[in-house]
DNA sequence: CGCTGCCCTGACACCGCTTGCAGAGCAAGA
DNA sequence: TCTTGCTCTGCAAGCGGTGTCAGGGCAGCG
């Protein structure tokens, strides 16, 4: 059926052994017999078989990426960038949801994974679930993205500092009543909320604010969920003049909210994100922006690095650095509130 | 290193061939026998190889999503529905991206495609370039999502009907000059432009109208090319009434452009895109819904019933229908328009 | 001229699993 | 009792590469 390295030899007039030397470029291989087993090779339109080398080598030439989701935008934009590493790098792409994310017991096993990547990445998935851990404390090469572990290759934003940004921001506008939407109300097994509810909190103490427990509201880190967070901030007695969300795709749900009830935001009601989502600018969103597609290049340039395929990337793992984006979204309190 | 399958037939106390019947659930193996290996295998955490399973049985166990975008919404949402059946159908699900879209020299060929994959999705990609067609010719098995080629298991919307639907809606409104926003001048070789072009023009036509080439803007489909597009519409002498955009993305970079502007879709100027993006409810924008976690999800199985390994999916495959749905960005066109 | 050491090459034993084939055991039918 | 036909099991030959090892050729050196 498909050609094998046998009929490549064949053509070369060479034995299989050499063929794959000349074909991985090994040295010990005499520049006119390369040639000559190249020329075979293109010729006969010949490929390694994965399957036979893998076998043969115990190498797989293929990372694999785990992540809870695949659509959000966050998530397909990390995937985006690590396919533009592992496809420059001649590597497959193998993509393992975890099904559903509340129940994140479909975390792939370690011998699941050791047997079909060379190396994960891991993206924003909790660091101290007890599977998760399990792949950690394996010895298989680990790249992560959206938290940082001691001893394995991280990127991630510094949640509390961006949340801090985010507040000081309107703070800084003058808003003194200022509620936040969270992502789940139950203590999530992800810690990005936690790192965020901090931030907020620590802005908030800084100029002598209390926060306020009636102020924080759960959005799932969903649109749909914003939407609905924000209904009930706006149902308070009291309503904040200025509402941070954790993620601008909540963000984007509040938006809906107070669109729903006629009030404007910026005008009515100032409202910041987390994200620097594409879609903050349609919508004239302040946000604090991360560089997600370049923080999915860079766990692939980690792990490519980890696993000896390239030299280490320039810069050193860790946390990258986000930028405060001012826009209409956010302005200073109406007088009178 | 990982334990075989050799250690597994010592430890149930049987021949390997017994172990991979009975591991893989085929007959003539006694219940007691399957019992016995099942116990073993879990007991030693045992999990197949599949390079070592791939080239002794020529199945790969996975499938490969060729896709020339990741990020994008339509893609990333597409390769969603996707991942949902092929985890549940416990395949490996590899990524290949096309590298540069407007290059599309990187599809994988088919010999390189079959050596790693049972069979393959295609996503949005032209039928007519040659490559794309090389791998359709093959006897690899296929499923297309976003064009329908014969004799191949298809999932697309009519997208002149769409098209239709959209151009007809604003001209029951009231609108006459209505423009296009398109993806690129060049002709493409993506397809999907030129159905939406005649669905347009055949609305038009359906009221006497002529269509206008003056009122034909290019936005490649993205955010920003949808921004630039409409601010050469807006540019011109006789301003459209109403604009319909060939995707949601072009139309949230067209709301830019009117915001930019001080002016207010469906007040101003009426805009309607093609997608149903989730977005489009966040800026309330017209739109012509597709399905398209689904369809990722029925060209999964469709492809799965190709190969053999699921019953044939109820619903034939071919095209799937789009709803309108109107709201906020359009309305009649205000007088003396 | 013989020896050493370096290149280059081929033979061949795996890698871990699947599968065709043959054989053993056993029940049913002749 | 002897076939016949099943069910169940093991043997062993691959699948298509990789990597070790040994060997041949040849230049350099004593």
């Amino acid at each position: 059926m498909a050609v094998t390295i046998r009929e490549v030899a064949e053509a070369a007039g060479v034995s299989t052994a050499t063929v794959s030397r000349a074909l991985r470029g090994l040295p010990y291989v005499d520049d006119a017999t390369r040639l000559r087993v190249l020329a075979a090779a293109a010729n006969l339109d010949y490929v390694v078989s994965p399957s036979a080398s893998r076998l043969a080598s115990g190498r797989t030439g293929s990372i694999a990426v785990v992540t809870p989701f695949i659509a959000r935008w966050f998530f397909s934009t990390v995937l985006s960038g690590v396919e533009q590493v592992t496809h420059d790098a001649g590597l497959d792409l193998l993509l393992l949801g975890v099904g559903d994310p509340d129940r994140p017991s479909e975390v792939p096993t370690e011998q699941r994974l050791r047997q079909r990547a060379d190396g994960a990445i891991i993206v924003a998935l909790p660091a101290d679930d007890p599977e998760v851990r399990a792949l950690l404390n394996a010895n298989l090469p680990v790249s992560i993205v959206g938290s940082l572990v001691p001893d394995v290759p991280c990127v991630a934003i510094d949640d509390a500092e961006a949340a801090r940004k985010a507040t000081a921001h309107l703070l800084n506008l003058g808003h003194r009543r200022i509620a936040v939407i969270s992502g789940s109300r139950i203590g999530s097994i992800y810690t990005t909320q936690e790192h965020r509810y901090r931030g907020y909190c620590d802005a908030l103490s800084a100029v002598g604010i209390e926060p306020d427990p009636t102020l924080v509201a759960f959005g799932q880190f969903t649109r749909e969920g914003g939407e609905q967070a924000m209904g009930e901030l706006l149902n308070l007695t009291l309503t904040p003049t200025a509402v941070f969300c954790m993620s601008d795709e909540m963000a984007f749900g509040a938006s809906v909210a107070l669109r729903r009830r006629g009030l404007v935001a910026g005008v009515d009601i100032s409202l910041i994100g987390i994200d620097g989502h594409p879609q903050s600018e349609v919508i004239d969103l302040s946000t604090v922006e991360q560089p997600v597609e370049s923080m999915g290049r860079f766990a692939a340039e980690s792990l490519l690095a980890v696993l000896g395929l390239t030299p280490p990337p320039v810069r050193a793992p860790g946390l990258v650095s986000t930028r405060l984006v001012s826009r209409g979204s956010t302005a200073s309190p109406r007088d009178g509130r």
